[in-house]
DNA sequence: GACCAGGCACATC
DNA sequence: GATGTGCATGGT
């Protein structure tokens, strides 16, 4: 029943958005930056601190290496929480520079969970944050979760009301095809329609999903 | 002017 | 182990 119904999920999602053509970054390290970035900050901002870094010549590793810390957060500025962000650049960066050359195509053949327990360790990146470079950044076949997977899934039913963050990720990696393109596009829908539809409010009119059996129609978070 | 946004670490109980 | 708080800009 899970399966069918994230199936069923994944097909309404597409069908009402289309493909959402996530992440948007012309490379691993801008993707990595950006997911640091967007820590509980809307996109847009994210994009003009970008835009700054790149203005500047500074969305490279060693530039981002060299800089100092303060004249990091300035940059991204626009981002939100500029000076704790550019704490967690920094140990982004640092931590490539130390173990992998600096080089994030160095990532590239290192096994996935390591590269998963080696993220998590670096300050400032989270759970999310470890995923959504490893999935977006690096292609591999991780699920990404975040606050309106959480939200979607639990009013559909496919999981009770205070499953963490692991039973999240494995509601949808043990039950949908290991597919990094799939994974990509099925988070990104979860987002657009959580950014759309998905309030906390009974009952959530226009949102594709509305009449999904199984739809919780109070308010529970 | 309040509220929210593609979290995380740390303090306190 | 659960809950609360600081971090901060920009759009609605």
């Amino acid at each position: 029943m899970t399966r069918e119904t994230l199936t069923e999920i994944y097909g309404l999602l597409h069908d009402f958005f289309g493909p959402q053509n996530w992440w948007p970054g012309e490379t691993r390290l801008e993707i990595m930056v950006g997911a640091i970035l967007t820590q509980n900050t809307n996109w847009t901002n994210v994009e003009k601190a970008i835009v700054n870094l790149k203005s500047a010549a500074c969305l490279k590793p060693e530039a981002l290496r060299r800089m100092d810390t303060a004249q990091l957060a300035q940059l991204i500025r626009p981002a939100g929480y500029y000076n704790l962000k550019a704490k967690r650049l920094k140990n982004l960066v640092d931590w490539l520079f130390d173990d992998y050359g600096g080089d994030p195509a160095n990532l590239e053949s290192v096994d996935t969970e390591q590269l998963r327990v080696e993220l998590l360790a670096i300050k400032g990146v989270g759970c999310e944050t470890a995923d959504s470079i490893l999935l977006y950044a690096l292609d591999r076949p991780v699920f990404v979760v975040d606050a309106y997977t959480a939200r979607i899934a639990i009013r559909h039913g496919l999981i009770e009301p205070g499953a963490d963050y692991e039973q999240l990720r494995l509601l949808f990696e043990s039950n949908l095809p290991d597919d990094v393109r799939f994974f990509n596009e099925y988070h990104a829908l979860l987002v657009r329609a959580g950014k759309e539809f998905c309030k906390t409010k009974a009952r959530c009119p226009g949102c594709p999903l509305e009449e999904l059996p199984h739809t919780l129609d109070f308010e529970y978070f």
